[in-house]
DNA sequence: ACAGGGCCTGTAAGCGCTTGCACTAGCCTT
DNA sequence: AAGGCTAGTGCAAGCGCTTACAGGCCCTGT
């Protein structure tokens, strides 16, 4: 590997140059610049960067916490955050946090201290008191999406807002009879988000003067297959039909699409349902759905931890803790599940 | 953050003894290195990854470059691959590498340059020349899953013979107008997978003594919206009614699982359909499908590449260049969708 | 009893960069 | 005209580890 001496000697200047000129830092005269720019060409110079950090301190590598990388959603943020921080020439270093609790030390204890990350992001990510502590003493910026967490700057959607939105785009349709397809109480370990898009769901209700039906919500897993199960539990029972059905996931409108179907129900003519995410098999099975623009939440969140890291007051941000989580944009976008309520 | 200076002055020995105590190479007595690891653990030390680095010239990194990160078959691959070296106590740097050249170049001749990993997996990709030269350059093990991969070291599923059972299967079964949604030319690109998957299908006719029909073949995208138009063509077309569908991918086998009950066919009964992947919602619709457990490719080559990298004899495995790619198992998986054509 | 050879430990020389400091040269103030 | 600035460059001291080398010790075989 060809290393920073060879460029100086063939630039003609001092290897203190050649640093200064290839990292921008520092005064350095264009024409000396061009020299080395061009020397480091031809040899094919990169630096190193164990010595680079070893001796500055910076790394240009963000450590990135998922829970999974096989769920849709977490996907697209991962993928979001991926292109942000290459665009910005920072490499991703990806930890999955598993649920197994000895692993998830490891991770906090000895990968994410062995000091190769210049900021963590933590994607979806239910972290414990202890785990967050610890990613604080870090000494590092760390930024969550999806939250709250109490003691670090968070990115979030409004959950319950969300959720209302789904449900008001229902009652604007003249649907009164509603269901909610939403979590089991053991699913709720996710920042409660099941929980606070129920709450939205019967905040909009209750705007609309509708009392909450509990006989009209049905717990499931956030999978397809759960969504399937739950419509059919909702739509088969004796009585109390809805006429609509706002799911807290799009996999699970999905599974109440398919159950609809199985049932005989016509949608959108007998049946409305609405999803919450913008999962992309909404758009080929024509599903209403709240968006939440996963992929440009990674980047935001990408763009925003390097704005810190690079920031010249890096304190200011990171003193904000306990602070409000900032609110990422969602939009409802209407297709073909959803309909004006025939009577 | 603390030192191995501080580490060795508690444990009253050189810093020469913690490193060695601690990294497990050279000798240290028992009793010492309890010392040192207690001093260690009493002080929250963990080793310096730019200084170990540095003068180590070992990482503890391996690079994986991915084509997507929002595919479930990738997604699963890099779950695999993730689990199984943080289990052996390396980290992972992503690198996605899109169809923008540009940014591609960038991968390879600079973020793979800079000296930060001890390794590279190729989950899935397609390399030009130029890539697959300037990969084997940087003089590190590579592994790539999915291929064939002429310059490198290949970890792949045989496609011919992946399709060849799933065909079998269905003529086993007594199927005889078989058709099969394949891929679009242009999406050939991919290690003419699709191809293969052809080859296979057509081949297993074959020794089943039935001619290859055009009209049978209909090409899609992969995804669950390509197979569902791909089936409603077959299954639509005056005369040639075929009895079966193979799918080169599941999400396609799902969309003629659609398609075949938007058209009043009943599956099995009036239609089988295979599959190949082992998607996770194959089990939700039913779908049988030769599973090439995904999983376990990225778990396989990641040990693949540890155990080469922490090899003692490092040089044998690499010079096996060009050397045949080795096979990973699969699957049939009998669900719901095929069954014994009645006549 | 003594050479030979492990085992255990310390000393110190780097690993390849970055950056504080020193210095020079030119330019701007006053 | 003198002092003060700033830009541009080089010198050299680290950054925090690893490891070759050397030395001391103890055990073994003959």
């Amino acid at each position: 590997m060809v290393s920073i001496d060879e460029v100086a000697r063939l630039a003609g200047v001092s290897t203190a140059t050649v640093s200064r000129a290839l990292s921008g830092r520092g005064h350095v005269s264009g024409p000396t610049r061009a020299r080395v720019e061009s020397a480091a060409k031809t040899l094919g110079y990169v630096v190193s960067s164990s010595a680079s950090s070893l001796a500055s301190g910076r790394n240009r590598n963000i450590g990135v916490l998922v829970p999974f990388l096989d769920r849709w959603f977490f996907s697209m943020v991962l993928s979001g955050t991926a292109a942000a921080l290459m665009r910005r020439g920072y490499d991703i270093t990806l930890y999955t946090l598993t649920a197994d609790r000895e692993q998830r030390r490891t991770v906090f204890e000895t990968f994410l201290r062995r000091q190769r990350v210049d900021g963590v992001l933590a994607i979806s990510i239910e972290l414990d008191e202890g785990e967050t502590v610890r990613l604080r003493e870090l000494g590092l910026p760390v930024i969550a999406i999806g939250g709250p967490h109490p003691l670090l700057r968070t990115l979030a959607v409004d959950d319950v807002e969300l959720a209302r939105l789904a449900t008001a785009h229902l009652l604007g349709l003249g649907h009164r009879e509603i269901a909610h397809i939403g979590a089991s109480p053991e699913f709720d370990v996710d920042f409660h988000i099941p929980t606070h898009r129920r709450q939205g769901f019967e905040l909009s209700l209750a705007d609309a003067g509708i009392p909450a039906r509990p006989e009209l919500f049905e717990p499931a897993d956030f999978t397809i297959e759960g969504g399937f199960r739950a419509a059919k539990q909702l739509l088969g029972r004796p009585g109390a039909r809805p006429t609509a059905i706002v799911a807290a996931s799009d996999e699970m409108a999905i599974g109440a699409l398919l159950a609809a179907r199985e049932l005989g129900y016509r949608v959108p003519e007998d049946l409305s349902v609405v999803g919450i995410d913008g999962h992309e098999l909404g758009e080929f099975f024509r599903l209403t759905t709240v968006d939440q623009f996963p992929l440009a939440q990674g980047e935001r969140a990408a763009d925003a931890i390097l704005d810190e890291i690079e920031a010249p007051d890096a304190a200011a941000p990171r003193t904000a803790q306990g602070e409000q989580p900032t609110h990422l944009p969602f939009e409802l976008i209407v297709r073909g599940t959803t309909a004006r309520l025939e009577r």
